[in-house]
Order: structure tokens, then sequence, then C-alpha cells
DNA sequence: TAGTGGTCTAGACCACCTC
DNA sequence: AGGTGGTCTAGACCACTAA
């Protein structure tokens, strides 16, 4: 059995460690890129258990400065140049310019951007989203779910949902890629005007499912974001559920004062 | 010594106990105020050692259904109704009627809301944000600090950094009560008129620091907010640099689409 | 195969809270 | 005093990754 110093500390002995560790990364002695000790190794060093060193790297993963993968190690990240989602992203001259919103972003930031499509196709709609599109809950729906990159590591999962009799006549949105200025240019070319788009944030940590989907460390923070756009009729014609590594994003809105 | 069972399950133990222990929750078996069950009895109950319904614990707490107190146990947490931050909380209208924009979303949730005033006086700006406020770093600014509650726990702290030219004659804005309306009214009835609001967020985990000040676990998930205040001449007259338990609010955002 | 992280054990001592 | 959570130990077995 362990001599159990016991956790009599102002500060637990893991935190000690775990401050060491991040104060080391912030100086530079391990710069982006560079492999943290092994835990075996730590463990040597600091004189203490696995478990505290466990403990410890914890912390340090829940600070962003170092990503673990299994059988590998723990490497320091390079700090990535963050990508602003900003509120004019929606402007309709973007979409008249032939580009859609998550391209014009990453084309600001001189970052490599890639989309996977994941399931393009009907589906039940979920509770949640059959009344924000106020359709009835289980009615078909379409769904498009894609997996964004950036700089080849993922950073958002998005689903779009679409009701049936809105999109049955616009075959672009039944392919991968849905043409010159996204969804939203053929929504507008198929008649419908849009009036606003209203997003609702809530960040809170990923579930597990949700941090491998994203190679996040299990805890990690996450923004879930939900998109409606509204037409000038007040329909809801789309949903997009959105969930984002929050580490690379940064959210910029501008609210008009008039009344 | 342990018989070491291993790691090799598809799912591991203290996962699948988590989730049994979040379902009974989601299932009304535990209700808001109910104790969860402590973790001795826990570890009797599923058989296993002590650490893995210590890390089972650490899930359950990551899902914000359960709050945990050291001596005391774990507390099934009121479902929380979480504060909409919705855009329109500035418009004109809410002022000119008297209200602060905090005081406005607490009326709509039915829950106490009390601010604290940690301080207000003079500071040398910080350098981002006299960058912002568009006058020299280290110039001297009025800094409004204050930690906001609801329903007795801390869940926001704000603090307001303004111009010295631009507050020097509103005596109101040196008190702790600003008057109706709050800064903005003030700010509005010396002759700013405002432009628009332009709101900045990011999303991350809380230093140690500030998880104790929020009275947060360590690494909980907090929203970084700050917002500029921009008057019809193009000037920054106020900036409010905010940091909120993430799992205390939602965010609305209304988007025009006209271009 | 060797090294790394991931899970788990059985037990210890400590600090906090309530009675 | 007795229970609760918080920290720590020493060791085990497993899964993943790379040479």
């Amino acid at each position: 059995m362990g001599t159990a110093v016991g956790g009599g500390r102002a500060v637990p002995r893991y935190v000690q460690i775990a401050d060491e560790i991040v104060q080391q990364i912030r100086a530079g002695v391990l710069k982006p890129g560079d492999m943290v000790p092994s835990e075996s190794e730590l463990v040597e060093r600091y004189g203490v258990s696995g478990g505290t060193i466990r403990q410890a790297m914890v912390e340090v993963r829940a600070s962003g400065l170092v990503e673990t993968r299994h059988g590998k190690g723990s490497i320091v990240t390079d700090r990535p140049p963050v990508r602003l989602r900003s509120s004019d992203r929606f402007r309709a001259s973007h979409r008249r310019g032939g580009k859609a919103a998550y391209l014009a972003e990453s084309e600001q930031s001189g970052a490599t951007a890639k989309v996977s499509v994941l399931y393009i196709g009907p589906m039940e709609a979920p509770e949640e989203i059959a009344e924000r599109l106020g359709v009835e809950a289980g009615a078909q729906v379409l769904a498009r779910r894609r997996l964004y990159f950036r700089n080849g590591t993922p950073v958002e999962t998005a689903t779009s949902y679409l009701p049936w009799d809105v999109v049955k006549d616009i075959p672009e949105l039944f392919g991968e890629n849905p043409g010159p200025g996204g969804i939203y240019a053929r929504l507008e070319g198929d008649g419908h005007v849009f009036a606003e788009f209203v997003e609702t944030l809530q960040a809170r940590s990923a579930s597990k499912a949700e941090s491998s989907e994203l190679a996040l460390s299990p805890g990690a923070p996450v923004v879930h974001l939900v998109r409606e756009a509204v037409t000038e009729e007040g329909r809801v014609v789309e949903v997009c559920d959105t969930l984002m590594a929050a580490d690379q994003f940064v959210f910029q809105y501008r609210i008009p004062a008039a009344d």
C-alpha cells in the first residue's frame, strides 16, 4: 500500500504538477509540436504515483495546450488561429458572390478547409427539430449531416434539417455539393426570401461520443449552436444543429441599438 | 492489491455507471433536490472500487445535472432554468422603461438576482481594453467591476471600462447604483446615441482562479464575452468584459438577413 | 516487442460538514 | 464522532501505436 501522505495540502500535488507543465508550455520550454514527457517519466521526475500524474494530465489537457493520443503520448498543440464566426457571414451579397459561409471565412484566415458529408437523405424529424421547423414530430425532413475540418482536424459537425415540401423540388439539395452560395442560395433561388437567422448558443463539456467525433479530450468544452433560417413569411425553412470545438471558434455578433 | 480486471471493455465501467446515474436523473428516479447516493454506497451497490465510482461521478458532474460539495455529498440540481441572454436585451425601450438588462431578464425567468459591486473607480486600461476603447494603453479609465448572483450563487463577473472623458461629468456612473436603465441610460442622457453593440464570445475551461470566483468545479466551461458599445459617431464608449458560468446561460442572437 | 496511455483495485489519510 | 468527498499510493492488466 501507499504511504498515503493524504490530501492535507493547501494546493493538491496534482494541481502543482499540472501548473508546472502548463507554465513550461507558456514559457516556451515546451514548444508546439513537442512531446510532453511520458507519464511514467513524470512519475519518476516528480516522485509521485501514476494516479497523481494521471490527474495532473487531466488538468493540463483541460487547458487546451496539449493533445493526448492513446499509445502515443501528449503533444503540445500549435496555438490554432481560431476562426471568427461573425454575424455578417449570412450577408446575401456573399451568396450572390458564390461563396458559402464557411468558405468565405476560411479564406480570411488562410486555413485549409474541408467538408466531409456524413449523410444526406430523408429522416424522421427529432422532436426538438420538428418543433422548431413547425412540422409534426416524426415527419419526414431532409437531413444534411457534415463534418468540417480545419487544417486536417475535425472542428465542427453540422446537421441541417429542411422540411420535405421545401426541398422536394430543389434537386441540388440532395447532392453533396449544393452549388455556389450554398443551400441558402438554392432556397433563395426557389423563391424563399430570408428575413432573419436566429442563432442559439450554449457551451458545455463534450460527452464521450462527441469528444471522439471531434477528436477532443473528453470533457473539453464544446459550443452547441442551433440556427433557424426564417423567411419573410415567418416560416422556418431550415434548422441547422451544430457542435463545435470551443477552442477553434470565436463568435461575434453585431446588435443594432435601434429600437 | 486489486484483482485488476483491466481496461479491456468496449465501454469502461465508470462510463456505464455514470450513464446509469444520469439516466436515473433524467427519468425522474432522482429528482432535483435529492441526494445522490454516497460514493461508498455506490461502491457497494456496483461492486467496484472507490476510484471507479470517483471517475464515474466526474462524468456525472460534467453533465451538469449534479452538484457536489465536500463533506456533504452530491445533490441533483434544480433543472437550471438558464437565463436566456437574447440580443433584444439592449432595446432602447427597455432602458426607457427603467430596467437594466440583467434585471429585465431575471424577471422573465422568475429567479432571484443580486449584484455585488467589487470595485468602482479609476484604473489604468489594460492593453486589450485600451485598444478597443481607442485610447492609449495605460490611460485612465473608469472601471466598474461587479459580481452577479442568481438564486444565491455567483454566475457572472462583469467589468465595464469607460473612457474618462466620457464619464467625468456623469456622477451616477461613480456610484454603486447607476440609476434606472443602467449605465447605458446614463450615457444616452449625456448625449451619446448608440448605434450598435458588438459582442464577442469564446468558450473555454475555467482557470483555477476563475472557477473559485464563480464557485465552479475546476475546468468547468465558462463563456468569455466582451461587448463594445458603439455610438453613432463610431466611438466605443464602453467595453464590458464578462465571464459567465457556461451552464447558466443560453445565448440567442437574431441576425437580419437583409444585405 | 517495447513503450505509451486507459482502466481498475484495495487501502490509506485528510478535510469538510453535521450531529 | 461518524459520514462524506478529496487526494494519494503501489501495483495490475489492457489497448493502442510504432519500430
